[in-house]
DNA sequence: CGGCATCCGTGACGATACTG
DNA sequence: CAGTATCGTCACGGATGCCG
């Protein structure tokens, strides 16, 4: 709840009195692609000032969003990690994106680009996967490589390459928004050749097929 | 777009930064209950001062989420509308009802209370009866009363009474609450008399029945 | 070097008063 | 009724400094 709470006796207002700061719901995006330190955090939120980055970690954590998690002992560098309730705004975020995703058609000189940044559109478009495959999918973009966790219908994403996965994409940025916005489908993008799909298991033949991510 | 925006191309921060300022998508939860002026809309976001409603409804008009219609030839009286484009938030606004309704467990007495803004929660959980039933059900509460429409699947609001319903239901905020929660079927609640449900029609005995508001 | 705290300029916000 | 004008306060963003 920030200082200026909407008083209102409405789950929406109170909803937004927990996260409707500036940068509160940007710093869920970063934290759920895992346990992350500040200086993380401040790399992947351009823009964002330390005093409010730190403002906002201790407010978060108050609320119950965020612990807050020494890594080493006697060492001054925590990492900061959603609480089960902070990880329960991905539906929130998935709608979010979903709703701003058609605002991607121009791309500002100005913009900043990180490669998990595509990671909750995507997931949006991979669920039906989720539910028949479990695995790891490794996304590469020019821009950096995230990965995602299929698991019994169940679905997450962390940032970074990963040494082993079921499949492998490798695509440029424009060609993740298409996909993700149901404008192209990834046999088409394959044939196009703005995608590659590596790995020879059941969840890459699954990627590959006309199930996954088609036209929306 | 605020006058900050995030330059990030993200979809998420490009939606944060169409409505992601303070009142803005709680002018949205208001609109979505139909055109409304803008003395009720500043009646029924208790805390708003003028000018910040005034300049949110400017920027969501520039953004195409609002359009201002003169109400009487010749009068100063407007109606303000979402576009087609504004209600597309419903999802965004759905998925943050429902994170932040277990926030509604503590009532404080600062909190402003209106009956519409029970809207989004219970509609939520109607759904099922809506792929099922076309009609207008009506919820009146000590604080007022607003209205359901459901149609083809298709689920939308209405501040206030109205004149014919096809069933009608009498409850209490706490107890609208709990029906939204999940925590309370209707059944109970009838059986507890804190729920009255009237109507002779298909619609009304549906909402009597055990399949509709069920306990989660 | 990571993790902030402090200072400062700008602008957003909230309350009140006022006007066509 | 439907806003605009004015003003004090606070939040934000940028830069810098401190301290383990």
């Amino acid at each position: 709840m920030p200082r200026r709470s909407y008083d209102q006796y409405c789950a929406i207002a109170r909803a937004l009195d927990a996260i409707g700061d500036r940068w509160t719901l940007l710093i869920v995006r970063e934290l759920l692609a895992g346990p992350r330190r500040y200086t993380d955090l401040h790399a992947d939120l351009p823009g964002v000032s330390t005093d409010v980055l730190a403002s906002r970690l201790r407010e978060m954590e108050r609320d119950g969003l965020v612990t807050r998690r020494p890594l080493a002992a006697g060492g001054a560098a925590n990492a900061y990690e959603l609480t089960s309730h902070g990880r329960e705004l991905l539906p929130v975020l998935a709608a979010l994106a979903a709703w701003g995703g058609p605002a991607l058609d121009d791309r500002r000189p100005t913009d900043a680009v990180r490669a998990h940044w595509f990671a909750i559109p995507l997931m949006a478009r991979l669920r039906p996967l989720a539910a028949e495959h479990r695995g790891v999918l490794e996304v590469r973009l020019p821009e950096g490589a995230f990965h995602l966790l299929l698991s019994d219908g169940q679905l997450a994403y962390r940032d970074g390459p990963v040494e082993w996965a079921d499949a492998r994409l490798a695509l440029d940025a424009d060609t993740c928004r298409a996909l993700a916005a149901g404008t192209l489908t990834a046999e088409d993008a394959v044939a196009a050749g703005r995608l590659a799909v590596t790995g020879d298991t059941a969840l890459a033949d699954a990627v590959r097929g006309p199930a996954a991510l088609t036209r929306s």
